[in-house]
DNA sequence: CATGGGATTGACT
DNA sequence: GTCAATCCCATGC
């Protein structure tokens, strides 16, 4: 039973996904504003504590070849997710944002393992064996203990299968760092993360690193 | 139709 | 530190 909200609409205790509005708006504030917040896939579930940034304008984001089959989901609605193979082995999860026709979205890289653990490490096999903060801690590693695969592609993040519930409490304390694992655009610093959080993937951002409130390199909205 | 390149992970030296 | 696994899809002929 969760604690009840100021929230006017639907049922009271009940938290609602939230919504294509929160998507709408430019990436970078999107990343940021979904750590702390919650995915949710059937019994399983994990809090948002790694994010990075894409945009259509640099390299490093698959819209940047323009529309394609692969790129329409990241084109299409925001609140919806892209889910790619990636290596030919792992499912990764996006949450698209910015207007429909802007191709842009937020990679959700770890999480912090709320519910389902034992699920999760059945899914994970051996994997699953060692701490549980292995569980989740990469955007591959997070797919597979949540059993998100490419089908979810192109579905609602409000209506399901796949959840992100809005966050509860106070805001954690971000920090911002480059992105991983790319060869574009390497610099951007458009990776976020909860400070002095464990469950995150390698390499951890240094302590001390750009606590927020980074606007260099922004891509403009005219673009 | 053939080819090449990944927004990664886990195993191994 | 090095390296292979394995699949989707963009690109070029």
């Amino acid at each position: 039973m969760k604690t009840r909200s100021a929230e006017p609409e639907g049922a009271p205790g009940a938290t609602k996904p939230l919504g294509a509005g929160f998507y709408v708006r430019p990436v970078l504030d999107v990343a940021a504003d979904l750590i702390g917040c919650t995915v949710v896939h059937g019994t399983t579930a994990g809090v948002i504590v790694e994010t990075e940034a894409y945009h259509q304008q640099e390299p490093a984001c698959h819209a940047y070849v323009g529309l394609t089959p692969r790129t329409s989901t990241l084109f299409g609605a925001p609140g919806v997710a892209y889910v790619y193979r990636s290596y030919g082995i792992h499912a990764l999860l996006n949450a698209v944002c910015e207007p429909e026709g802007v191709g842009a979205a937020v990679l959700i890289r770890a999480l912090r393992p709320l519910e389902g653990v034992e699920l999760m490490r059945e899914r994970r096999g051996g994997a699953g064996r060692g701490a549980e903060r292995e569980l989740c801690s990469g955007p591959g590693r997070l797919t597979q203990a949540l059993g998100i695969e490419l089908t979810e592609n192109g579905s609602s993040l409000e209506s399901g299968p796949v959840l992100i519930m809005p966050r509860e409490g106070p805001a954690p304390q971000i920090v911002s760092s480059a992105r991983i694992g790319i060869t574009k655009a390497a610099e951007l610093p458009w990776r976020f993360s909860v400070a002095g959080e464990e469950n995150v993937s390698k390499p951890w951002p240094r302590r001390g690193e750009q606590p927020r409130g980074l606007r260099r390199g922004r891509p403009s909205r005219s673009g």
